[in-house]
DNA sequence: CGCCTTTGACCGGCGC
DNA sequence: GCGCCGGTCAAAGGCG
C-alpha cells in the first residue's frame, strides 16, 4: 500500500447567498484524517485543517461568460512539505443559470488539466451545441485525487446506481447517489486512464442537508443553508 | 429484512 | 436515420 494523501478545493468557504466565491482553499489532506465533506461550513473545516495563507487560491471570473472557473494547481512547496500532489479544477456557477453555457463545466478540459481527450476534454464545437442547447444542469464540482481507494469518504452516505466502462479506459466509472431523502446530489468516480493512481470525483448538484457522520455540526438549523454540496 | 452493489437493458443526445 | 456513447434504471443477488 502506497501513502495516500488528499488535497480538497472547497468552495464552502463561502457563504451561500454569495454565488460567486472569491477564494478557494486548498486544505493539506492526511490519510489519518476523515474528508471534511464538501460544502460543510467554515467554522467545521477548522476542526480538519489549519489554512494557512499560501494554500488559499483566488479564483478568476470570466466577467463575459459569468462563470468562474479556477484551476487549482497544488504548490511546490506543498509538494514537498510532505502532502500529495493533486490538481483541481472547479467551476462554479454564478448568476443566471450559468451551466447553461455548456459542458466547461464538465470540468475537464483536457489541454489545460492533462485529462484525456476522449472523455473528459470537449471540443468547441461540442461546446457551441451545448451552448446552443442551454441545458440546465446542477453545479457541478470536481477534483482529482491521488489516492489507493476509489471512494473518499466525504461525510455524506452514497448509494452506487450505476457503473460504466467510458470508451478507451480500461477502469470503470461509477456513479453514485446521495442516500439522503429528497436529496438529489450524484457523484461520479473514476480512474484517469493516463494515471490510474489519481482518481477523479465529479460532485452534480448540491446537498440539503448536513453530512451524515457530522451530526453535532447540524445541531443549529442556521447552517443547513450553508452545505453547498 | 433492509440496504447495498452488480450488471445488463434502456434511453436520449450527438455525430455522421 | 442510424450507430455510438454516456447516464440511468431496475432486477437480482449479497451481506450484515
Amino acid at each position: 500500500m502506497s501513502t495516500t494523501s488528499h488535497t480538497i478545493a472547497h468552495h464552502s468557504l463561502f457563504e451561500e447567498q454569495d454565488q460567486i466565491p472569491t477564494q478557494m482553499g486548498f486544505f493539506p489532506y492526511p490519510t489519518n484524517l476523515t474528508l471534511p465533506p464538501l460544502g460543510c461550513h467554515q467554522s467545521s473545516l477548522k476542526a480538519f485543517s489549519s489554512i494557512t495563507p499560501s494554500s488559499l487560491a483566488i479564483s478568476q471570473q470570466d466577467s463575459t461568460s459569468n462563470l468562474t472557473e479556477t484551476l487549482f494547481q497544488k504548490s511546490r512547496e506543498d509538494l514537498t512539505s510532505g502532502f500529495g500532489g493533486a490538481q483541481f479544477l472547479s467551476l462554479h456557477r454564478s448568476s443566471v443559470n450559468p451551466w447553461a453555457l455548456g459542458e466547461v463545466t464538465d470540468c475537464f478540459s483536457s489541454k489545460r488539466s492533462g485529462f484525456d481527450d476522449h472523455h473528459l476534454g470537449i471540443s468547441a464545437m461540442k461546446m457551441k451545441k451545448m451552448k446552443a442547447r442551454r441545458k440546465v444542469r446542477e453545479p457541478r464540482f470536481c477534483f482529482k485525487t491521488m489516492s489507493d481507494v476509489d471512494v473518499l469518504d466525504d461525510g455524506y452516505k452514497w448509494r452506487k446506481y450505476g457503473q460504466k466502462v467510458v470508451k478507451n479506459t480500461q477502469h470503470p466509472r461509477s456513479y453514485y447517489r446521495c442516500t439522503q431523502d429528497n436529496c438529489r446530489v450524484k457523484k461520479r468516480v473514476e480512474r484517469l486512464a493516463e494515471d490510474p493512481r489519481m482518481v477523479i470525483t465529479t460532485y452534480e448538484g448540491r446537498h440539503v442537508h448536513s453530512p451524515s457522520n457530522d451530526l453535532e455540526d447540524s445541531s443549529s438549523p442556521s447552517q443547513l443553508g450553508n452545505f453547498l454540496w
